[in-house]
DNA sequence: CAAATAAAAGAGTTCTTTGTCTTTTTTTCC
DNA sequence: GGAAAAAAAGACAAAGAACTCTTTTATTTG
């Protein structure tokens, strides 16, 4: 469905809102530890998303990483098409050159309709909205 | 979403299904050109499906691929399985090692419905009754 | 200013997937 | 039985994804 590193990113960016509603940042060590993952490859993926403006940060001691108000009025929508381009909004079910409604292939009547589902869940809801419900029900982001 | 291996073998068995319908066998190079995939890597594919009963073949003179009435029987889902093994139909759509509904990730339940929708769209029809519908209506397995 | 801290950058490595090429085996048909 | 046809098998190559390690740059704080 997506990329480790999109999966990644995603566990990342709600970790991040989560970790610093109160205004404080957070260390690269512990957002790998709190979502499970390789440590210089979180890094790598969040020096990608901070250049494209999508999650903030500061070097020296006391910096970190948080987010802006417009970061966090992003939808996992925008981080998925960042990390993994478009084409799980817009690609063929078979893997046909171009998706298309004159030319369809087997599936494609019925897996418009679950792409349009898959958009429709990434694009609902904010990360900050995410992290309000990872606070208040029981949401976990590793196992 | 598949694997390239995965979508090559879809959509080389439903042309397999459409091209024996009469019985006839159908060799791997018009395959190839049929779906619009690299020769030798779709012969891996089949040779693998073959060894596993999901597709029929005959060396030598006049052979080529076919499908008993089994193998007709079988799902898109059975392929899919076979193929990229059951993390579409049962994995965390964020990574997280198992998938649970006591420990769920933000996307759980809104994810765990687009999983239906997709185990029921590749559960549904057989290869046979695909290949019914490509011939009726107008469906594409290359562009 | 110096030392410490933390992210950014850069350069690899390893693993998996995808794709290619060559040889072998099986079968048919003359 | 021999030639030709076709899949099976095996070994390899290329590309991409995932992951690691080292060095540099920026910032803070004493
Ligand atoms: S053509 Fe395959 S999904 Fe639209
Ligand atoms: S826990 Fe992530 S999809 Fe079920």
């Amino acid at each position: 469905m997506f990329s480790k590193a999109c999966e990644y990113a995603i566990r990342a960016l709600l970790f991040i809102a989560q970790k610093t509603v109160d205004g404080s940042k957070i260390g690269i060590k512990e957002i790998a530890k709190g979502i499970d993952s390789p440590e210089h490859f979180i890094a790598k993926i969040l020096q990608d998303l901070s250049r494209k403006g999508m999650v903030q940060s500061q070097k020296g001691p006391s910096g970190g990483f948080y987010l802006h108000q417009s970061s966090l009025n992003a939808s996992l929508a925008d981080v998925v098409r960042t990390i993994d381009g478009d084409s799980i909004f817009s690609g063929c079910a078979l893997g046909l050159k171009q998706c298309s409604e004159v030319k369809p292939c087997p599936l494609h009547h019925e897996f418009k309709k679950i792409r349009e589902n898959i958009s429709h869940m990434l694009q609902t809801a904010s990360l900050g909205e995410f992290s309000q419900q990872l606070e208040k029900s029981k949401l976990f982001l590793k196992r």
